[in-house]
DNA sequence: TCTAAACTAGACCAATTGGTTTATTTTTCT
DNA sequence: AGAAAAATAAACCAATTGGTCTAGTTTAGA
């Protein structure tokens, strides 16, 4: 029947909490009162604090990946149209979110990356896989014709991504969609064939 | 002649320090210790450590602000190229820092934006007054026909800078321009006539 | 069933956090 | 020159930081 705690459920705790907060700005003991274990069982499981961090950036970066490749499997509109529908459905997301987190991979990137290598490897590693999953629908839309030949998939998809995460900065200021509506629209005109 | 320290010196001090590691991972002390000043005068000078940040941002986008007019006023180039230039002086310039800063509007709006009114307030203002001083260079470009008018000169702008900052999630965690580069050349050409 | 490993539990640690206080010195203004 | 204001200086504070330690409990496997 297991141990009363488990790694999931902490890692879980961990996401939502580094998410909306950042890295520095938590610590251990807010991650324990939330997730109701004590501190030996913490450092049972995780070895410091950025060995949890990078624990908490593979267990988003896996979950969100296989979530990817299914909502892309099950779409049956064009390839132009599941990438549009996609970023349309993340900004969505963020709307609920109240406009306060944007992408703990994104977040996490930018706050440590300079500073703790395991981070850094971290994230690039599951953003890159992202972007894989990202590309092939891209690429499916080139050979359609429905999208700019002119750059690889992965440029494309790249472009997507990280041009997405370029408008965290102004809905976190803001609060507000508006710009992330307006990405999308010029973004999706340039990208066409 | 003044008294020991003045106020200037120690934004200085502190926009460095909290380029590089943020805002939370700074402490107090650290830029006490950099600025060379005791702690009584940096709370004679600042309420907190919040309205030292918010003053931080202040100082620096007024800054950069001038620095902006003046290289665009300089600039013999058509505006397009005008654009594009500035942009690939702003990648060297993060090249030259071994990519790990970014920019401080940038970082610190994506950090506490949401935790923080003030610091939330003054990155808005100082990056919208950024994007006015832009938008005019994309104004006369889309006069001369250089640049789609399928979109406002501010939209054109916020598209340019949103972007740009887009991409240093990818350069600080892969600690290259290459990302930067291909942002360039995809961009420049999504937006011409 | 017994043992070793894994897990739970929380008291404890030195170091650091943002901030206050008090006293002294320097400058400015009348 | 004298008084008020501004700035310097650092000791001090409670609260929190990431992390260790020791002791007890639960589990899995031989």
């Amino acid at each position: 029947m297991g141990y009363k705690h488990n790694k999931e459920d902490i890692l879980e705790v961990g996401y939502q909490v580094i998410r909306k907060n950042g890295y520095h700005h938590v610590g251990i003991n807010q991650i324990l009162k939330e997730a109701g274990i004590p501190k030996g069982s913490f450092y049972n499981f995780f070895e410091s604090k950025e060995d949890f961090a990078r624990q908490v950036i593979q267990y988003y970066g896996e979950g969100n990946r296989k979530w990817l490749q299914d909502i892309f499997q099950k779409s049956e509109e064009t390839p132009i149209n599941t990438l549009k529908s996609f970023y349309k459905l993340l900004i969505g997301y963020n709307e609920e979110d109240n406009f306060c987190s944007g992408c703990l991979i994104n977040n996490l990137g930018n706050e440590t990356g300079r500073l703790y290598d395991s981070l850094a490897e971290e994230t690039k590693e599951q953003f890159d896989q992202w972007l894989d999953i990202i590309a092939e629908v891209a690429r499916k839309g080139q050979e359609v014709k429905e999208i700019t030949s002119s750059f690889t998939p992965k440029e494309i998809a790249n472009y997507l991504h990280s041009g997405f995460y370029g408008t965290f900065f102004k809905m976190k200021v803001e609060r507000s969609r508006k710009d992330m509506d307006t990405w999308l629209e010029m973004t999706f005109k340039f990208i066409k064939a």
